[in-house]
DNA sequence: CAGGCTACCTGCCCGC
DNA sequence: TGCGGGCAGGTAGCCT
C-alpha cells in the first residue's frame, strides 16, 4: 500500500498487534525482499530473533518496528502488504518474510513485485540512518511548513515533480499528488519558482487535507493488493477527483479529465481548472 | 541540483 | 489460445 495514508493504515494496524510482543523467529522466504543487508538473510533473521517490539514508527512511506534502540525498516514498494495471520493460514502466493510472535500470531510480509523490502537498522529506532535523507511528512507534528515553502520556491522544476520528491516532502505519491494539484487548480508542470505564495500555501493545505481524508477512509484501494493488516480495503477511491478519472467529467466544471504521460507514469488533470502553463507560468 | 532514463519484479489486460 | 506490448500506488542509481 504505497502512499502515506495506506502506510499509516498499516502502521496503526501493526502497532495494535505487535507492540509489547517479542519476535520469536524471523523467516525469509525470498532473499530479494531483504534489502541492503550485505551480511545476508541469515544475519537478518539472527538480528531479529528474540527481540521485543517496543513501537512502530513511520516517516513518509517508510515504517519501522522499533526493537529497543534498533529497528526493522520496511518499505511496501508498489505491492507490499503486512498481514496478521495465524500460523495455520495458508501461505500467500507472494509471501516473502514471516515474523513469528510470542503470542502465536505471525506478521507476514507479502509483496508481489518485490519493489518493497525489509532491512535491519542498528541504532535506527528513532530514525533509521538509511532514510535520514527523507523529509518529514505533512502529518508529522514537527513538519516545518515555512521551510517547505522556502525550499519549494527555490526549486527550478515542475510542481508535481517537486511534491513527489521525498527529500522535499515525504509521503506523497502519484495518486495524492494528482488529487492535491486538482484541488489546488494547479497544472503539474507549473514551475515551482513562479508559484505565488498563496498557491504554495493552498497546495500544502490540500496535500495535507487529501491525505488526512484518505486516512480517515482507510486509504485508497483499487484491488486486493492494497489492504490493511486484516486484509481489508480502504474506500477513498470513491472520493478521487482526478487520479484514474480519464474521460470522466471534472467534478467542478464537467470537462473531461485528461491523462498525460509524465515522469514515466500517468498524470490526470482537468484542462479547464488546471490550465497548462506556457513556459511554466501563465 | 535538474531531469531523463533504466533497472528492479509480477501480473493483468488489451489487441492481434 | 498464445504472444507482445502497455500498464500499475515506488525508489535508487547512472548518465548528461
Amino acid at each position: 500500500m504505497p502512499e502515506l495514508p495506506e502506510v499509516e493504515v498499516v502502521r496503526l494496524g501493526l502497532a495494535s498487534h505487535v507492540v509489547g510482543r517479542t519476535i520469536v523467529k524471523a523467516t525469509v522466504h525470498d532473499v530479494r525482499s531483504v534489502r541492503r543487508h550485505l551480511a545476508g538473510p541469515t544475519d537478518f533473521t539472527d538480528a531479529l530473533a528474540s527481540r521485543a517490539v517496543t513501537g512502530v514508527a513511520r516517516r513518509g512511506k517508510y515504517l519501522w518496528l522499533q526493537l529497543g534502540d534498533d529497528a526493522v525498516l520496511c518499505h511496501l514498494g508498489m505491492s507490499g502488504q503486512m498481514l496478521m495471520q495465524r500460523p495455520d493460514a495458508p501461505a500467500e502466493k507472494h509471501l516473502r518474510i514471516t515474523l513469528d510472535l510470542d503470542d502465536g500470531m505471525q506478521v507476514r510480509f507479502v509483496d508481489q513485485r518485490i519493489f518493497g523490502g525489509m532491512m535491519f537498522s542498528p541504532g535506527g529506532a528513532e530514525l533509521p540512518a538509511e532514510i535520514a535523507h527523507i523529509a518529514r511528512d505533512p502529518l508529522d507534528p514537527l513538519f516545518d511548513a515555512d521551510e517547505f515553502r522556502v525550499r519549494l520556491k527555490k526549486r527550478q522544476t515542475g510542481v508535481k515533480r517537486a511534491i513527489l520528491d521525498q527529500g522535499l516532502i515525504s509521503g506523497v505519491g502519484n495518486i495524492y499528488a494528482d488529487e492535491a494539484l486538482w484541488r489546488s487548480k494547479l497544472h503539474y508542470a507549473r514551475d515551482t519558482c513562479h508559484l505565488r505564495s498563496a498557491e504554495v500555501t493552498t497546495l500544502l493545505a490540500n496535500v495535507t487535507e487529501v491525505m488526512e481524508s484518505a486516512l480517515g477512509q482507510g486509504g485508497t484501494s483499487f484491488d486486493a493488493l492494497y489492504v490493511n493488516v486484516n486484509g481489508e480495503s480502504g474506500y477513498f477511491d470513491r472520493s478521487l477527483n482526478a487520479y484514474g478519472q480519464e474521460g470522466l467529467p471534472c467534478a467542478r466544471c464537467g470537462t473531461p479529465i485528461r491523462r498525460d504521460a509524465f515522469m514515466n507514469r500517468s498524470s490526470y488533470w482537468c484542462p479547464v481548472c488546471q490550465p497548462r502553463p506556457r513556459n511554466g507560468r501563465f
